[in-house]
DNA sequence: CTGAAAGCGCTTACAG
DNA sequence: CTGAAAGCGCTTACAG
């Protein structure tokens, strides 16, 4: 087997007395070759005792791309949607012969170019575009139909359908590249509700910080009778803060979650919120990626998780 | 360019009127070779005006191994710890020019050996080893200096200071490696602070069954004070459980957690835990994977984070 | 100081 | 049906 430990396609031929362009054939089971039922045999049974495994590299450096799928996702956008995304993603993936390499934290163009030129990915997913944009969920027929926008549509549906008009947005303190596009979507739900457009605030991580954010906002705007998070940690800290400020929840004031990340079970009262199929979406992208058709994937239509906060 | 869209050594080499092997040796800085400052400029500008990159699948197959480091991860073991860890590393990691790809979810030998193959990285990391036999920490000074060991006698430790000596220690429900070495090493720190040895019980993840586990639990050994969380998730769920039995915290039963994932703020009482420089221990992972020394880093110790629940 | 050549391990026209 | 050959883009002895 060469001079280092590992087997390659020419010991195999040599093992199996033929060239390596035949061994290449009857391993990758080339349609248009015709080769002999003894002579498969022969060769896959050397590769078999031979403990053959193609190396990637090279393959990649043939093929142009190697069986590898990226998945870039910045730092900002991490949680529990993210997390199950991951999870669909990288099965859905495995059962097609690809691996699944995630690329946390921030990306430079550059940093994005070596990932390219260091392993010739099959594909680089950029993580929320799909969800994002609903483009490839758009696929399964209806623009708004399980993307961010009907998402946040339901979120605000269940405030409204419990008597809230006056609704506003809790935001993230730090820039999320979703919080525009989140506003633009309850906005359009709004509308579409018929109840004004709410209006949004940021939610720092230091308690006092944010209780302090809270009732600034809340004297401004003292119409408002229940709030809408950006997600289950925006939520948590408004629901803290209430308490903080002396505020009843949901009596004085509703609170609903978004994505659904389990620790809304542990406050009180407990966070009401929305739940999203990610593994689906992962799943999804998965198949988008390759090429594949969506085939009978069709992710759970989101749902409200309902506890106490509203 | 080639026939691709791809500029390569030969397109510089022809740009600059050189040979690839020139161009390589300017590129990369070779040592043992003298090349003329005429030479080495017009290589490098040509380069920059081409836009050269070079092609890591290429390099990769030839020098044996791509400029990438993959980090294992299993499913079980995420969380806030290597949230933060993954950051370090990927960090400490962009500055010495590798990328870090991460693989999450379940791994099987074939798996790891298909990712291996494919893009031949400089190292893999498998999460957790560090911590768990604080080896490499070990190379601080002091085999329980940092490790999860030492971390385990802290947590103990802020019980036994507060009083308590008959302490429980709560896993998670699920098989996680690291449940067994918790033990062992809570263990260990219970012997050299002179109080027994905890038991443990899991607590699962629906309410009233891990309700009915903590019952069951402190009902045969009622002589518990106070119960160790395995992290913060699980001391959350013992926190619910107590509520949900009327057992008030601190004052019937004392509860801390384990690396502090930030939501042990949000409960009532607040949840004192155990917070870990998880981010450096992603740098310190860094250094060591690549064989650097490990510099001047030295992870800042853990802290107990006081809240309300000890 | 510089260039021609070999080779990393694979795939795939091309010629028998 | 099968094999010899080229080539993916790079690095590095080796020979001038």
């Amino acid at each position: 087997m060469g001079n280092s430990g590992r087997v390659t396609l020419n010991d195999v031929a040599a093992a199996s007395g033929v060239s390596r362009a035949t061994v290449s054939f009857v391993l990758n089971d080339d349609p248009r070759q015709t080769i002999s039922a003894a002579t498969r045999d022969r060769v896959k049974q050397a590769a078999r005792e031979l403990g053959y495994v193609p190396h990637g590299v090279a393959r990649a450096l043939r093929e142009g791309s190697s069986r590898v799928v990226v998945l870039n996702i910045e730092a900002g956008l991490e949680g529990h949607y993210s997390h199950s995304y991951i999870q669909g993603l990288d099965a859905e993936l495995a059962a097609h012969e690809h691996v699944l390499l995630v690329r946390h934290g921030h990306h430079t163009p550059q940093s994005t170019r070596q990932v390219l030129d260091a392993i010739a990915p099959r594909a680089v997913i950029r993580f929320g575009e799909t969800y994002l944009t609903g483009r490839e969920l758009d696929d399964l027929g209806g623009g708004w139909r399980d993307g961010l926008a009907a998402h946040s549509a339901l979120q605000l549906r269940h405030l409204v359908e419990h008597g809230h008009t006056h609704v506003a947005v809790a935001l993230p303190d730090t820039e999320s590249p979703l919080a525009a596009t989140r506003l633009k979507f309850t906005g359009h739900a709004a509308r579409n509700l018929g109840v004004p457009v709410p209006d949004s605030f940021a939610t720092p991580l230091e308690p006092s910080a944010c209780a302090e954010a809270v009732e600034a906002f809340l004297t401004e705007a003292p119409e408002v009778t229940a709030i809408a998070g950006f997600n289950d940690d925006v939520a948590l800290r408004v629901l803290m803060a209430l308490r903080d400020l002396g505020r009843r929840v949901p009596d004085d004031m509703a609170v609903i979650g978004f994505d659904d990340n389990g620790y809304g079970a542990y406050t009180t009262p407990g966070l009401t919120t929305v739940h999203v199929d990610a593994e689906a979406h992962g799943r999804l992208s998965a198949r988008l990626a390759l090429g594949l058709g969506t085939g009978a994937l069709r992710p759970l239509p989101a749902r409200v998780v309902v506890r106490q906060s509203v």
